[in-house]
DNA sequence: AATCGTATCAACCGCACACCT
DNA sequence: AAGGTGTGCGGTTGATACGAT
């Protein structure tokens, strides 16, 4: 069978958005929901875009929620265990760490991780950099899309661990809250099978 | 100060699956 | 049951910023 293409490809606009565009999906998603299908929502949000297209900037950008910025050692821990657990399954990684999105955990797992020395066969880490140390900050604020890069609130971020040591054996159960700027709170409970060996140390002054 | 190499990340592409008729 | 369509996912690319020389 012939799959007629997502769009007309002639008639789409494709690069970095703008935040003309931004302001466009965001309004119409937030009055009238996502609506019939995504491959409809350009036309009637007047965008010149492709419904992929549309869809891939709300989930990854516009979307409330979206953490930005640097991943925190934890969550680097967590993205190497659930790597080891599902391989490749971007969407299912990004399911367990709220407010990423698969894209960026894919490009952290690109960059970050495989540059600084996990292997992606054994998930060790060649160097224990990553885990005990945040990357420094690249100070690149958004380049192509001249505008609408939220700041990072990554800085501002903590966390809580609890850990409850249910018996002699050290069966570690974990409730993380994790306190962002904006005062809101996320609470993942990790499952016990991740053995994520964390150890946090209590800063030293 | 200019040039080059590298790192980062937003966005695109194509495939596969699920759902609908 | 089969064909058509929409959506989601993973891989890859390209633009840009940054650091090194």
């Amino acid at each position: 069978m012939v799959r007629s293409p997502c769009c007309e490809k002639e008639h789409t606009r494709k690069g970095p958005w703008t935040r003309e565009e931004d302001d466009s999906l965001t309004r119409h998603i937030m009055f009238h929901g996502i609506g019939r299908s995504w491959r409809a929502l350009p036309r009637e949000a007047g965008l010149n875009r492709c419904g992929k297209s549309c869809r891939l900037r709300w989930i990854n950008y516009l979307q409330p929620g979206v953490k930005r910025g640097n991943f925190t050692l934890l969550e680097n821990r967590m993205i190497v265990n659930l790597h080891a657990q599902l391989g490749n399954k971007w969407s299912s990684i990004a399911g367990r760490l709220p407010g990423r999105t698969d894209n960026e955990i894919k490009n952290n797992w690109n960059t970050n991780l495989l540059a600084n020395g996990i292997d992606p066969r054994t998930h060790k880490p060649l160097s224990t950099a990553i885990f005990t140390t945040p990357a420094p900050p690249n100070n690149k604020i958004n380049s192509s899309s001249d505008t609408t890069r939220t700041p990072t609130t990554d800085s501002a971020t903590s966390m809580s661990v609890v850990t409850t040591n249910s018996n002699s054996t050290t069966t570690t159960m974990m409730k993380i809250g994790i306190q962002t700027s904006s005062g809101s709170e996320v609470e993942v409970e990790s499952c016990p099978e991740l053995n994520l060996e964390l150890s946090l140390a209590l800063p030293s002054h």
